[in-house]
DNA sequence: GCAAACGACCAAACCGTTTTAAATTTTGCC
DNA sequence: GGCAAAATTTAAAACGGTTTGGTCGTTTGC
């Protein structure tokens, strides 16, 4: 049904329809309260690319997603979801090929020109992140999911990252730890640089020497949490503890010190950063994982809050949420060995 | 820019340049090209919105998304705008309240109603499933990721459960288990009725009679993985062999065998289903995963291109493919203790 | 040589809303 | 009761494209 014939029936202009559905003030309560009546027992709906053209608004809100294995996606998404779908606003996603760079800037720069979108996300962006410069200079309102160093100004939710592992890493060392290994997430990511940091400035409160043997960075996968730990592992003397970016990391350090006979929890330590998934929960692990947490569903859903603020209006310099993170002890941290 | 303005300034009239544009055959090869070119050169691009309201198509396809932990949804949805992303459609993601099952009928509805998509994926249908029926009701094109017993007809892209379940508990049959469990989906769901087929006949195929007391439904977590692998090895006498239905239940059950002192592959054999994750792969567990294979991503892209077709015209009941799966063996299955 | 068919292009109608500007009705006040 | 101001309502003009139904030469068929 259109809004012609609708208004027809009610004996009403178009206008007064319009208004009545949209909430302006200038149409009286008595009208009002009857076309949204008629309009739920007629099963009229406005046609949504109508009001999109004639608004210029899209009534939607674009997410990027990466190709390399993003299991906190589908979390990050289910919050914004849960938030959105009371606001009908859509979620547009796109695909991005990891493997072009230029074909990402491309994407965003597509996403932002084509009206598509009213608003963009960016996700685990790098300290001068070009994207970030794209939509600014588009135009474009975003959000990054995280933060970047750059000088354009932006709006970003992120945790605390530094704090986060700044924490973990002083705890194992009260605990006794001296060689503490680290197993970070893609280099060049502003998170990945924030974890480093915390790391570094807990060794060095402690004068614990920084030993660049004991890093790695890459992404997120029960494979490279296992080659690396096996390889650190392999040192003499070897580390007593690690620091982990992720869940899936934390699984492969697990199987890495298993593999080599070495018990967790008793010979070597873990804490890991736990996104919080419904389906592999720290506490479960076996030994019980120790862990920095913060739910990707909750900054999923404040996303789509700060989002829908930054698209009323509220400037962008305010947009800027730092998130605490929980250190969560459990079974997989403990005195080293030596010092028992 | 406008189309008007574009078209003024080629001295060209606003239709020949629309139908230059969208490949019409009644414009010469020659104003084609001109008109390609200078779209490129001057950054002319439709307004999308305009192209929607008068053509009548949303150019988006819907999916649907569950609550509760879906680390497969990310792989499926990067397969899809792998696919969709080439051919200028978007991708709509709704959320779903999976507490409250009026409400789902509810957001299919709205969002056939709405006109914001062409086309709609459901996802783990049931064998009588609402939602197939409402969508063919308000003749909306729909896609069915699984497949329904319903005589409603539809169009799918399955994988075969029920043989890969059969193939996978022949082969443990076949190395002289006899009391195998099987950690299944959630109930209800068509997939885990299949896979109960399988699991089944390949029992019965041997003589080997049914035992409820073995066979468990939920959600694909690794602690409903433990706690169900926990409760059947701690029968008497216990399962010699697990079945399971993703691989967040396979660590699940090796949680559980290890906690109860018992070694996979030795004195407990476990096959499980893997839709192929980049970030935890069947062949790094230790011991490696014996499981059955079948790429969610892959899924995902052929999903959009089934969907594409079905948008394109091609009859619903041409649309239907089922997918053979491959079981790879591994070290976690092997002969029970006592037959060694 | 002439009508019919064709190729390339165009003017105008239309898609279904929102919004501007103007018209109409109500209300408030003396 | 009359008149200006306020409160409602409306007609018509966007929004930016696609598509229908021509027009105007040029070929083609016989």
């Amino acid at each position: 049904m259109k809004l012609r014939e609708f208004a027809q029936q009610l004996g009403l202009s178009p206008t007064t329809v319009s208004r009545a559905l949209s909430g302006y003030p200038e149409v009286s309560e008595k009208t009002r309260k009857r076309v949204a009546e008629e309009a739920a027992r007629l099963g009229y709906r406005p046609n949504i690319n109508a009001v999109r053209l004639v608004t210029g608004r899209a009534g939607a809100i674009g997410v990027v997603m990466g190709r390399s294995g993003e299991f906190h996606f589908s979390e990050f998404m289910g919050g914004l979801a849960e938030r959105l779908g009371a606001e009908d606003i859509d979620i547009l996603v796109s695909p991005m090929d990891d493997k072009d760079p230029k074909g990402e800037i491309q994407l965003y720069s597509r996403l932002a020109v084509s009206g598509r979108v009213d608003a963009v996300i960016v996700h685990s962006p790098e300290p001068n992140d070009e994207r970030i410069a794209l939509l600014h200079k588009l135009g474009m309102p975003f959000l990054v999911h995280g933060r970047s160093d750059t000088d354009v100004p932006h709006a970003w939710l992120d945790i605390d990252n530094e704090g986060a592992i700044r924490r973990a890493t002083s705890h194992l060392i009260d605990l006794g730890h001296r060689r503490i290994a680290m197993i970070n997430g893609r280099q060049g990511r502003t998170f990945s640089l924030h974890r480093d940091k915390g790391y570094r400035d807990a060794l060095q409160a402690r004068g614990i020497p920084f030993d660049p043997r004991l890093v790695a960075h890459g992404n997120f996968t029960d494979e490279l949490g296992f080659r690396f730990a096996r390889s650190f592992l392999e040192q003499t003397p070897r580390p007593t503890a690690f620091v982990a970016g992720s869940m899936m990391t934390a699984l492969g350090i697990y199987r890495a010190a298993r593999s080599m006979g070495l018990e967790i929890g008793r010979e070597v330590s873990v804490i890991a950063h736990d996104d919080v998934f419904p389906y592999l929960t720290a506490d479960n692990m076996v030994p019980s994982l120790s862990a920095t947490r913060s739910s990707m569903r909750a900054a999923g859903a404040r996303s789509a809050d700060l989002v829908l603020q930054l698209l009323a209006g509220r400037p962008t310099s305010e947009v800027q949420e730092l998130w605490p993170v929980e250190l969560i002890l459990r079974e997989s941290t403990a005195p080293p060995p030596q010092s028992k």
